[in-house]
Parts: C-alpha cells; structure tokens; sequence
DNA sequence: ACTGAACTTAAAA
DNA sequence: TTTTAAGTTCAGT
C-alpha cells in the first residue's frame, strides 16, 4: 500500500512470459511486478513514457530475460515511505551479485541487526521491485526459502542467471 | 494497544 | 527431533 500520495502511473511490459507491470512516480520506480493473472488489464503498454527511465527499464528487463546481466541504480527506486529496516534490507540485497544467493541471515547482518533474520524474510516478503531488488536471490539456510509469486518463479528467475536452485521437499 | 504471523535461524531441550 | 527465542513490520482484533 502507498506510504505516500505521488500520482501513481501504471503501464504494463509485455514479455514472452507474461505482462509485467511497472509503476513510476515522479520520483521514479515505484513498484514492478512479475506477471500474473492478478495484473489488471487496460494497462498502458511503457513505450515512450516516463523518460529515459522508463527506457532504461525496459531495456534492462529484455536483458535480463534474455539471461544477460543489468541492474538499474539505487537511485532509479522511490522507496520512499517505506520502512527503514526494509530499505536497509533491500540495499544489501541489490549489491547481491548476478548468480549468486545470500541467506536471510547474511540481509539481517548487512542491515546491522543479525538476530533479525525473520524480519529479514519480511522485509523480502515485502519487495515492491521484483527482480531488480533480486529478492530471488536470497535464500534459507537450509531450504530455498520462501517467494510471494510462488517458488517456481524463484527458480525461473535464478535458472535466468544460471543458478539451480534445488527444491527440496520435507 | 495487543497479538500473532511473516519468504528465518541457531541453539537448547 | 522438537521447541524456543530472537528483531521488525503489518493485519486483525
């Protein structure tokens, strides 16, 4: 839910896999989603909107889908509003390479409070900018973890990098 | 204002 | 192997 009041413009990226759906405020990306059936339609497609932002947004997307390394600056990201911890967690997750994985426990120790690995999963539960917050890249210490769209997206989006992420079953 | 759950973890029982 | 306690946020009551 919106922690402030910036107009909130939606479009929609359509990609072989799916349409994605990427808002902008004036401050910049406001949240991006992975496909799903929850995406409304009648969205605009993002062609020329939104300025060299919503250029370079794109562009990044079709790399990554196509298994190529781009990440879009801090800067490109309006957090604001949101929590303190949280912004703190996804920092440290955007510096997690391409094609690797941390754990939890790795986010809470960057953000300063180790024992708050649960809040940690929290604050990944809460990722409005999926994919370039690479909250897929963060794992369990044993297990996979968890993903808000579904683990089979998880794995998707580390086979795009070239990590297998193995589901283990209990 | 409280309580419990949430994409957890490590250590004790 | 099961239980517990740890930090942070949010939804529900």
């Amino acid at each position: 839910m919106p922690k402030h009041n910036l107009e909130r413009r939606r479009y929609r990226i359509t990609t072989p896999w799916g349409a994605w759906q990427a808002v902008f405020t004036e401050r910049g990306l406001y949240e991006f989603k992975l496909p799903s059936a929850r995406t409304p339609d009648g969205l605009p497609e993002l062609r020329g909107q939104e300025g060299p932002l919503g250029v370079r947004v794109r562009k990044a997307l079709r790399a990554r889908l196509d298994g190529r390394r781009d990440r879009l600056p801090w800067e490109a990201f309006d957090l604001a509003g949101r929590p303190y911890f949280h912004r703190r967690i996804w920092r440290a997750m955007q510096r997690i390479p391409f094609g690797e994985v941390r754990t939890y426990g790795d986010l809470a120790r960057a953000a300063g409070s180790p024992l708050a690995v649960r809040a940690a999963g929290q604050a990944c539960g809460s990722n409005p900018i999926v994919l370039f917050l690479p909250c897929h890249r963060v794992v369990a210490s044993k297990g996979p973890g968890g993903f808000g769209a579904g683990l089979a997206w998880k794995r998707k989006l580390l086979a795009l990098e070239g990590y297998d992420l193995r589901i283990k079953r209990g």
